[in-house]
DNA sequence: CTGAAAGCGCTTACAG
DNA sequence: CTGAAAGCGCTTACAG
């Protein structure tokens, strides 16, 4: 039975074997391992070897079938990309097409094949398992962890299948490689900021409490105000705008005074601004307003948002950088970058 | 050299080697041929041997080498979603989670994984071809065809490689199957629909030309006019909010009359809405807007969207339908699902 | 129902 | 620089 095609013909209608090393060999007139070598590199192959194996490779149409290659080396060449999020939320989220782009590249350039996978049920995390652990890819880049599915996370581990987390995986933090943009100094700075332009009653809406996002941007927010917290200032959000909206409209009916507000995100710090516009506030005149991300509604939001950037192209980069590592038998090891403020009109 | 870790420890620090079939076939104490007629399915494999094996596969952690397995069946299990789109428009465009959601769905119940495959840049592209070609998947799903790639599509078609189509791909309609929503015939309704409704003049803010999508509503549109199609009444879009917006911004700026406009999406009827409001037209008092798509979008403008509504869940479930049967040596074939009207507020 | 054996298409020491 | 050969881990007729 061969791959492709039916009644035995390709589509053109050519036989539809597929050409093997061996019929390129034989068309060149060399061995079979003088062709192994071309395609690897074409290290110890002479020159003529190497025009006759051109030639033949083209002529007979050859692509090296990744399994055969792959049962051989135990390597593929490709790399997963596992989201674990529903596809409405993964394609709402502005910062996805700025990471996996990122990584693209990034994985691109040292000739690697991204493959996405999407595990947001449990019946597909078990599959994708599978498909892991069967060797279909090298290792896996892991994003927006949510604190779930940490068994499929702590099997890959335990097999020691090479995985890099984007944020840090709760619960998984100490076993898992990881890249983190610095959500805690970042949630501190912004919060000084603020403070520091006369703010004195600041509020929080956070992200998700089982992302690592969440839960240090407000640890963050917390320490920076120290001795100053109070419970009553804070709402609870999940990086929606719609939560966000929410959380602007609880802060405003608990009725307690603020003159600044912290949004984990700068989805949601849009949709506050504009709860705090309906309520008849100014921002930033009477309520200043800080995101975090710098994503592009940052930009389009009016007023423009001030918020904390997030360097998504070194974030990518460094992934693949430590995943690499991994996959060639390298030390676990974790990575936070420095976020940067960015002042624009909203505080 | 083995497949993960390093020193040659697993993270737990048990030996690395992967477990294989032998392995399990020595603690089973049955032939390697029965642990493969156990995973295969398990016929020909009598009661005791069965349960023996299933206790062997536990103890031992095996699973099946996926490379090991394709070499042997030229099957894979996995089946790629080609994205050849930028990943911010691809982020940006409402009606990809539902194609996703319902592709992986349909997958899914036959055991399938689907594998995302981001190729917009012609280097990708390349390395694209390559991962389809070297047997990594079964088959191919197209979304989003832009008539460019087609040196790709060529290459794939002419290799016997399976593909499905989702919309018609142009320049290859007769070579590879597809599956669209009906954009002519859909087209045709609203037009028919908002003249019925009273309205003489009746312009089109058109999809991108290098789609499917874009030229059959179009035509749908013209035809459906017939003799009363004037060129003035139509503005070019490319499906983006702010294509919709400039598009009907120009149409205001021609000073031609018009009382209905049929944008060929939702997302650009939603930004023409807001243009006219803003040249101070009401919806649907002055000017009736009809969509396409009936995507979410619809439900959160004001006044609600009319539009037609694409069965997103038919059409992926027939896609995948259509490349099993490609996969499994069936013919070519190609499918047009009739799209519905969705009476709202905007027209 | 089961085992022995051939074969899938590569890569990689090894000897020259 | 090159060839012959072993080996990667499965599946699948084939014979029993």
């Amino acid at each position: 039975m061969s791959q492709f095609g039916a009644e035995g013909t390709r589509n053109d209608g050519r036989p539809r074997r597929r050409p093997t090393i061996d019929d390129v060999a034989a068309v060149a007139q060399v061995s079979r391992g003088t062709v192994s070598r071309y395609l690897n590199g074409g290290r110890w192959v002479s020159r003529e070897a190497s025009v006759a194996v051109e030639g033949a490779i083209r002529s007979t149409g050859y692509r090296v079938n990744a399994h055969a290659r792959g049962l051989a080396t135990a390597r593929t060449g490709s790399v997963a990309f596992l989201l674990n999020e529903s596809t409405t939320r993964l394609f709402g989220d502005p910062n996805f097409p700025s990471l996996i782009s990122g990584v693209a590249e990034a994985l691109s350039r040292q000739g690697q094949t991204l493959v996405l996978l999407l595990a947001n049920q449990p019946a597909d995390e078990k599959r994708t398992e599978e498909f892991l652990l069967g060797g279909h890819v090298d290792g896996a880049l892991l994003v927006s962890w949510h604190g779930n599915s940490s068994g499929m996370l702590r099997n890959l581990h335990r097999a020691g299948f090479p995985v890099v987390a984007c944020g840090i995986p709760l619960g998984m933090e100490s076993e898992i490689s990881w890249v983190e943009a610095d959500d805690y100094g970042g949630a501190r700075s912004m919060v000084s900021y603020l403070r520091s332009s006369g703010r004195s009653r600041i509020a929080h809406i956070t992200g998700p409490q089982d992302t690592s996002g969440g839960v240090r941007r407000l640890q963050g927010y917390r320490d920076e105000l120290g001795s100053g917290f109070e419970h009553s200032l804070v709402a609870n959000g999940d990086y929606s705008a719609a939560s966000g909206a929410a959380a602007m409209r609880e802060l405003l009916a608990r009725r307690v005074e603020f003159d600044a507000v912290f949004a984990a995100n700068d989805e949601m710090a849009v949709a506050a601004i504009a709860e705090l516009k309906e309520a008849g506030r100014s921002v930033p005149g009477d309520v200043a307003v800080g995101g975090f991300d710098d994503s592009a509604v940052a930009l389009t939001s009016d007023p423009q948002l001030t918020t904390m950037r997030q360097p998504f192209g070194q974030i990518s980069a460094e992934m693949v950088r430590l995943l690499r590592g991994r996959i060639d038998g390298g030390p676990r090891s974790t990575l936070s970058i420095d976020v940067e403020l960015v002042r624009r009109g909203s505080a």
